[in-house]
DNA sequence: ACAAAGCATGATATCGGTAACATGTTATCG
DNA sequence: CGATAACATGTTACCGATATCATGCTTTGT
């Protein structure tokens, strides 16, 4: 019904002026408890809406957290938002979401468009982004916080771990359990950054083994999943047979490369070794279970929060990066 | 760097007034080639970013289509989520996330946060609300899409499919082949709305057959996953192996639901049938495959952007709600 | 060559809350 | 009891972009 009631039509019908009613909104302002209580009935009464772009717009102040995740369709990022939004839960930000599908220009795009709202801080999935994106984000001094990467150059803060290193664990274990033969199963294009990262720690990890060269697979791009998985081992299976060890890129890859491998009629992990990576559930639904890296999704949304706590309340000076690491670590299953 | 660029700071670089800068910023405003270049020129050096908290405040437009979603973390949301944003690509809407963990409580708590940003449209997930959100939402005159759902009193518009009836699709087919003890796997609370529907459509349709009573079986509360379907098996196994039918209220539910049967030495289909819901990636992945509904997440966005288009065009009136329905059609597996 | 039309640009007021200051009224104290 | 503090409320100005109206300059047609 009522289209545009103002504090100005509040005020009027609860006969005071527009400041008592701004004030009676404040929960710690000064207002006689009966005077607060006229103006919640006129609120209520003309159903009133607070508006909070025009209070952003006085305060200066817009009380959003952007974030750029590049899908909403992954467990992991859904665990690090949840962890964020809990962690962040005593503020009054509010999460403004960009979702990336994994490319660097789509992150542009939408860094612009969060800039423009004017967030309190801003948080970046991943390390890698354009030149673009970095001039945006040094224009204003908007507090940045990379996470899911160790960014060579950091923009300003950082939670999270090395891609490339966590698959020096994978590599590590496969060597350690007597797999030589590996196999590299995954994007092979460098669209999705951190699955180039996990590619090529694969690579340095078996040359620092001395291992023979790693079969690259091409899984398609991302977000790769379970289909994926299944129609590269159909399609690459000559490749495979040479192989004692398939290293995917993530969990629902592995999972779809072991429903094609077993029926080819393949062994895992007799024939072959698979790895995954994410420690999402199907890795210990499956069966076999999935040999993966739990690389801590929501310990990185939970510090990222703590850390976005301290910039905003100013104990912490906001050009002085600092980088959290985050532990990945390697999940034994039974697939390898 | 530059803290707080304004346009009137481009506007003194550029040596024009601020009203130019902002003609400036628009395509199709007259201004000369040259002057638009200059600005344009200390703008960049300035660092300016473009304010859209001012322009939407001035505009009283916000550019927002506030949507509400159960869970970042399903495919189908993702899906829904996705043809939206595509169906809205030509508009300058932002979509602005509000994330409800399949609770009415939360759902209200986010519609009030998305209300005070003055939404150009709602979009909620879902068809059950508090009476506080129905309130709110009919205090402003804002277009209301509910999505997902077929409400029995809508609020406004709507683009969804009736969850029971979907369901009674399944029980068709088990009928059809022969299945008579029929189990429902699922949450036994009513906290998540949209899985007590399709309880009850079960329920319905057992009956409308002449089915012995459905055995109802607890597999915890939304969101469920896979480790609830493996638990809720071995947990209540006495009950379910007099069954020959396990109706699961997700597919991730029923694939952790199988996996657990299979270690049990039960057979699927042949000892027991087993049905999803929701058409993921994991029901044609999985061996045996899972028969299951595919509701038409996409073409619930897609419309719903559609629709959205249209009411924001003013080629439709707020007030006579359109019902859309799209069909859910059964995906036949191996497991039914 | 001059009026009329077209084009580029500037000045002013405004959107809805609220900080900062001002004012009026009631309690408190020496 | 007069002075001062404590409290409740009102007035004014302002945040940044832009609709609207006004203005000056250039082009065009007869």
């Amino acid at each position: 019904m009522g289209t545009k009631v103002t504090m100005r039509d509040v005020a009027k019908a609860a006969g005071v002026s527009p400041m008592t009613v701004s004030r009676a909104f404040k929960e710690d302002a000064s207002v006689n408890a009966a005077t607060r209580a006229i103006v919640q009935e006129a609120a209520d009464r003309l159903g009133y809406v607070y508006d909070t772009t025009a209070q952003a717009f006085r305060a200066q102040r817009s009380g959003f957290l952007a974030v750029t995740l590049p899908s909403i369709n992954n467990a992991n990022f859904a665990s690090t938002h949840r962890a964020l939004t809990q962690a962040l839960a005593g503020s009054d930000l509010q999460l403004l979401l960009g979702i990336t599908n994994y490319r660097v220009d789509e992150e542009e795009r939408h860094v612009r468009q969060l800039l423009a709202r004017r967030p309190e801080a801003i948080v970046l999935t991943g390390g890698h982004h354009t030149e673009a994106t970095r001039k945006l984000l040094s224009a204003m001094d908007v507090p940045v916080v990379e996470i899911w990467d160790l960014p060579a150059d950091p923009i300003g803060h950082v939670v999270g771990f090395s891609n490339a290193d966590a698959m020096h664990l994978v590599v590590d274990h496969l060597v350690a359990t007597g797999r030589k033969n590996l196999g590299f199963l995954g994007a092979q294009g460098d669209t999705d950054k951190r699955g180039a990262d996990r590619r090529q720690g694969v690579l340095d990890a078996a040359q620092r083994h001395g291992l023979p060269d790693v079969i690259l697979l091409d899984a398609g791009a991302a977000p790769m999943s379970m289909s994926n998985g299944a129609e590269a081992v159909n399609g690459q299976i000559d490749l495979i047979r040479d192989l004692d060890a398939l290293i995917c890129v993530s969990d629902p890859v592995a999972f779809g490369a072991i429903m094609a491998l077993q029926k080819l009629g393949i062994n895992v992990p007799n024939d072959i070794a698979v790895t995954g990576f994410g420690a999402f559930e199907i890795a210990s639904i499956s069966t076999p279970s999935i040999t993966t890296v739990n690389v801590g999704a929501d310990q990185i949304g939970e510090r990222a929060g703590a850390l976005i706590d301290r910039v905003l309340n100013g104990d912490l000076a906001n050009d002085d990066g600092i980088t959290t690491k985050v532990t990945p670590k390697l999940v034994r299953g039974q697939s390898a």
